[in-house]
DNA sequence: AATGAATGAGGATTCATTCAT
DNA sequence: AATGAATGAATCCTCATTCAT
């Protein structure tokens, strides 16, 4: 009998945990954390469910990384657009905010319900997602409020609590998009079309930052 | 023979059901839906787990049913102040977003990150909340910028997706407040801090809406 | 204020103890012991689970007190039967066995399929019903078949092990109405068609108990 | 380091179904199906209360699985004994009874009651039962005693209704060894002691079935 | 005598985690 | 490295029984 039969597995340890975290994003997503099933998530990876201990120590590690890893890129990348000083600061804020957008889109954007469901049952998830996440965000909005204030593109507001108005939109959309859409019927949802949604909301926030905003009207 | 001993339990029909969904407020609100234990929310509403289901026949109605409770009664107190046609509308609005606010941060406040975190598993919740919070909620602000655009008092906006652009900022407060604050650091609340933040808030807002706004100002 | 009004709860103490029996005969027969509730009981006997507990004084003291009440007296109507002379053994045996049938054919006949399932549950239940009903029960099959050795109406046979062959087609017929019939398609009914089965019966029964069968024996 | 523990379970796959259908056997048999616990149907397999999940969804399949898998094989066996024409139909029938009492008097003879006790919570067992065991089982006798007639063997009879005849002192029997013999005074086993009650039947049973009964007829 | 609100023990079921293979 | 069988803690829910009214 020669030994020649293929492996029963194969793949190589390094593409695993990225498509762990993948299929963990699909079901806690899908269901809530406490209501995913890690054989679901092992079963969309394409492994059992003893593999996943392989690579994340318990249910709770593997929320907590997959958190992590999908949004720790996504700040840097708004991070790193503010270097630019070519451009105005409303040119530069609609160019972030779209940005932003696109992300909430993604699947990511059904993460900050999670955690915010959960963020009485994991403390440390909580203040990771604090200050990596709303801090750093709060922080790239402070520094582009703050350039414009200085450029005198807009005008002398309370930058501290700038921040949450300019989110706010956007987390709004999250949840719609990632929770409550599915449920509705077609006629809500004309509220939350992405273009039309997006048009209103720089135009209401530039007017409410510009200075003396066109005197001579819209 | 002294009856010292008080009975073992009261005969409480018609407060229970109120007492019942407080604690589960509480409960729900601290731990979500599926940590929560109904032994907690009989413990918290001093009766007996059997008792609990005396009133409500499931913790899935339990949940339906606190939602309920709690929010429909908010939206119409909202609804009831569009009709006084003696003030600005700018004014009516800062006026509804401070009742807004005020809900927000009572316990209630709570209520959105779990029907949120739970439309996935319940559908029907999650249609309920579409209809009778988020629709009818945008129906108040709808018609309030209407209102404000026919008196000309407000820019000509498209009304369809105004709403998420004011309501959005109210719900990161409540996200922040019922689930991320207590695990912030103190630097991060600032932002939050909430006469500040309602200052900015409808300070840009209002600044978005109004036509020319602030010519000479500043 | 004046208190004309009737009171809320009528009906002597007398009434109620049959009517409560007959209750639970409907509820355990459809049901079974464990998975009958005693507010089905008390909502078919028209009265509220606490006055249940007036009249008897736990679910099992009501399950034997039903069983009691239903067979004594049937089973001393059929001892009764025994002490006419003037017929002969094989009239009276069919008499007997009929009266036997009218009784199984009615909602009693159902009580020996829930007295054998619980009977390994309930040992006092088990044997008051293996004295009073199977004990008395052969008792007078016993007593019928000596009668009638005696008077060489039937053949020689051991009298003790009679009893079972005479009981069995009985009470298949009970464990067949009451449990399997009303799940069985029509063409399975016809062997067990009340007047067809009686007549087979007592005709196999009589010939195989009359003397000088089989001639050339075996 | 001696590996000197043993390990705390073993893989048996393959065991596992049968080991727990027989551990469920006796439970089931011991208490009826309601006040069985799965816990002890556990602990009788050797096994966790989980694992009994990993095999069987419910306690109600459980259940089932062990009804269908006790009686089918003995069912096909006595369908089996028919084929065989070289022997009297007498003899042949007599043989079939005893292959059937060698089956009641060992546990599975239990079964029977358990299924009538559940017939009205469990339907679908109820028609698997009728069709498979009570159907096949009549169907067995019908063509017994078709042949006997046939042959001349048998007094010619109403086939359909033959079968609750020549069944119900088995089915007597079996309610009584599983279920109140252990709760009776020894006087009263006599009647069920197994040879003698053995004999009576084949007796009375073929004295009613064969021809030239009754000389002096009725 | 009657009610029905309140109790709490008991058990089925789920699923994260472990570990023999 | 991978599997999936086995585990057992955790918790919802039911319902017989009690007792304040």
């Amino acid at each position: 009998m020669p030994k020649a039969t293929k492996p029963r597995w194969q793949r190589r340890k390094d593409e695993r945990p990225a498509e762990i975290l993948a299929a963990a994003l699909d079901v806690f997503t899908a269901r809530g954390f406490s209501a995913a099933r890690l054989d679901d998530v092992a079963a969309k990876a394409g492994i059992s469910k003893g593999t996943l201990y392989l690579y994340f120590p318990s249910k709770e590690e593997l929320f907590k990384a997959m958190v992590r890893e999908m949004l720790v890129s996504n700040i840097m990348l708004a991070e790193a657009q503010l270097t630019d000083d070519s451009v105005s600061t409303p040119e530069l804020l609609t160019h972030v905010l779209r940005g932003m957008i696109s992300v909430i889109a993604s699947p990511i954007g059904a993460i900050p319900k999670l955690v915010i469901a959960e963020a009485g049952n994991f403390p440390d998830l909580a203040k990771f997602y604090v200050e990596e996440v709303v801090g750093r965000g709060m922080g790239v909005l402070s520094r582009l409020l703050a350039r414009g204030m200085g450029r005198g593109e807009f005008r002398t507001l309370k930058a501290a609590s700038i921040g949450p108005v300019i989110v706010g939109p956007m987390m709004v959309l999250a949840m719609w998009k990632h929770a409550l859409e599915p449920h509705s019927p077609p006629q809500t949802r004309a509220a939350f079309e992405l273009e039309a949604f997006f048009e209103t909301y720089t135009d209401v926030l530039l007017h409410g930052l510009l200075p003396r905003p066109a005197v001579a009207g819209e």
